[in-house]
DNA sequence: ATTTTTCAACGAAGATCTTCGTAGTCGAGC
DNA sequence: GCTCGACTACGAAGATCTTCGTTGAAAAAT
C-alpha cells in the first residue's frame, strides 16, 4: 500500500485497509512499528502523527519474492512460473503485448547463448 | 520435493534436504506430521516407515501461491509479475520460446475481447 | 536371545506473528 | 487552564512455527 501512496500515517494505512481487511487501529500501529524496527519501512517522526514510507526499493522486494517463489515452488524455472501466472489471471491483450515486447528485449539484448 | 519423488518416507525427505537445509531428523518428521494433519500431504501407514505424498494437486498449489503473490505484491497484474520473473532469472532460449508459444495460445484460444 | 538401529509419537521450549487493551502524551478547542 | 480526542508506547495473551530431546516400540543385526 505504501508503494502506491509513497508515504502515509498509521491512520491513513488503517483507513486504506478498511473493507479490504478488518483490524483495529492499534494493530496496524504495532505492525508499522515492527516493520520499522525491521527496516521494512522508514519512519519520519517530525510530525506528531509519524509518517511511514516503504524502505527497500519496490522492485528489489518484488524480485526477492518472485525469486523465492520460483525457487520453492517452481524448481527455479521462470518459464513455469510465468506459465502459471498467465493461466491464473487472464491478462489483457495489451498486457500480453507488453510481455511479448519484454521477450523481444530479453532475446535481443541479453542472451549470450551460442547460435 | 514430494512433487518430484511422488512419495517418500521421512528419512528420504530428510536425506533429500541434506546440504540444502540443515535440520534434525525429528524436525522433518514433525513437519510431515503437521502437514499431514493439515491435509497438505497424505500418509500411508501400511509400512513401518510411513510413506508420504503431496495431497493438493501441484498446479493448484502453484496457482494459489502465484495468485497470492500477484495480489499482494503486484497489484494483481500478471504482466508485472511476469516481467519481474523474467528479469530475475535469465530464462534459456528454449524457455523463452515456450513462453512465446504460451502467449500465442492465450491470445488465440482464450481472449474474448472485441477486436 | 540380546543388542543395536530405526521409527513414530509426544511434548516442550523458544521464536515469531497477530491482535488488542490500556496508559500516558500532545495539541486543539472551549 | 482544563478537557477531549488523536497518537504513540508498552505489554500481554493466544496462535503458529520451528526445532529437538526423549520415550517406547518394532525390526534388524549379532
Amino acid at each position: 500500500m505504501l508503494w502506491e501512496r509513497e508515504e502515509a500515517t498509521v491512520r491513513q494505512v488503517y483507513e486504506a485497509l478498511e473493507g479490504h481487511r478488518s483490524t483495529g487501529y492499534t494493530t496496524v500501529l504495532k505492525l508499522m512499528q515492527i516493520m520499522a524496527a525491521k527496516g521494512l519501512v522508514v519512519r519520519n517522526e517530525s510530525a506528531r502523527a509519524h509518517v511511514y514510507s516503504a524502505a527497500p526499493r519496490k522492485d528489489e522486494t518484488q524480485g526477492r519474492l518472485v525469486d523465492d517463489l520460483m525457487e520453492k515452488a517452481f524448481g527455479g524455472s521462470a518459464a513455469q512460473l510465468v506459465q502459471r501466472a498467465l493461466s491464473q489471471r487472464r491478462a489483457t491483450k495489451s498486457e500480453l503485448a507488453d510481455i511479448r515486447r519484454m521477450l523481444d528485449e530479453f532475446e535481443a539484448g541479453k542472451q549470450g547463448g551460442r547460435s
